[in-house]
Formats: C-alpha cells, sequence, structure tokens
DNA sequence: GTTCTTACA
DNA sequence: TGTAAGGA
C-alpha cells in the first residue's frame, strides 16, 4: 500500500512515518517511481513502534529491538545478549515509572474524594483561542 | 493528483 | 511542526 493508505491504517502522520524509516525503524519498498510500497508488517512494525516509543524507549533502541521480534512477534530471535540486558533495565525503568503514575492516580484520587461535586459550584473561564498550546 | 526530497523558521 | 518549493 502507498504513503495515503498507510496513515490512514495507522493513524500515524506521512511526516512521521518517513521519519521512522530515517530512524531506521522501517523499510518499505520502493516502487519505480520512487513511491514508498508499505507491506502489512510495517503496519504491524509501526503499531509495534508506537507502544515502545510511549513506553519511553528510544528510537535508537527499538531500532535494535525490531529485526529481533520480526519474525513471529513472540519471542526474541536468538540474537544479542547485550539486548537483553537492554531490555531488562527498560523493563526496570518502566516498572518505576508505573509505581509514580500508581501514585499520582492515587493523589488525585484523594484530592477528588475530598473535594466531591466542585466542577458543579464553581464557574471555570472559557479558555481563550489563542490560548491553546 | 499523489508522493518524493529538501529545507527554513 | 507547519509549510513551501520544485520534481517525477
Amino acid at each position: 500500500m502507498r504513503m495515503k493508505d498507510m496513515v490512514r491504517r495507522t493513524g500515524v502522520h506521512e511526516r512521521l512515518l518517513r521519519y521512522y524509516e530515517q530512524q531506521g525503524l522501517l523499510a518499505p519498498e520502493r516502487l519505480p517511481s520512487g513511491y514508498r510500497e508499505y507491506s502489512e508488517a510495517d503496519v504491524e512494525t509501526v503499531r509495534r513502534i508506537r507502544c515502545l516509543l510511549t513506553a519511553g524507549l528510544s528510537t535508537t533502541t527499538i531500532a535494535q529491538v525490531l529485526p529481533c521480534i520480526r519474525a513471529d512477534g513472540e519471542r526474541l530471535a536468538p540474537a544479542c545478549p547485550s539486548l537483553v540486558g537492554q531490555l531488562q533495565g527498560e523493563r526496570q525503568r518502566i516498572s518505576t515509572e508505573i509505581e509514580a503514575l500508581r501514585a499520582s492516580r492515587a493523589m488525585l484520587d484523594t484530592v477528588l474524594a475530598a473535594a466531591p461535586r466542585f466542577a458543579d459550584t464553581v464557574n471555570f473561564p472559557e479558555p481563550l483561542d489563542d490560548a491553546r498550546s
């Protein structure tokens, strides 16, 4: 499929798809015209990329990981032991972040429980059109 | 009409 | 990131 369909399938902007490719995360075929030709596997790859980026992994790390799970997506290819250590580190970092998020949620829960129905009694100003970031 | 690269602010 | 130029 070409760029337009790939954007539709993944929900990822055209420019970002090119960026992923630039970072070595994607390698779509090229038509004689120079147009990119994406495969179904590429759609899945983008899904993984988004997942890992959200989790805070760098594009360089992801570029190392992707080729190792490209086969069935279930396990690490008989590749690099250095990668295992790296990924265990990432996993640990994610666990720490999860705990921080839990604490944040708990804090908000506490505050919200102590201030019921505030939104019903307080008039918040309408956001200005040019005040959005 | 679609997509390509490059590039500037 | 938004946008534009200039090709294919």
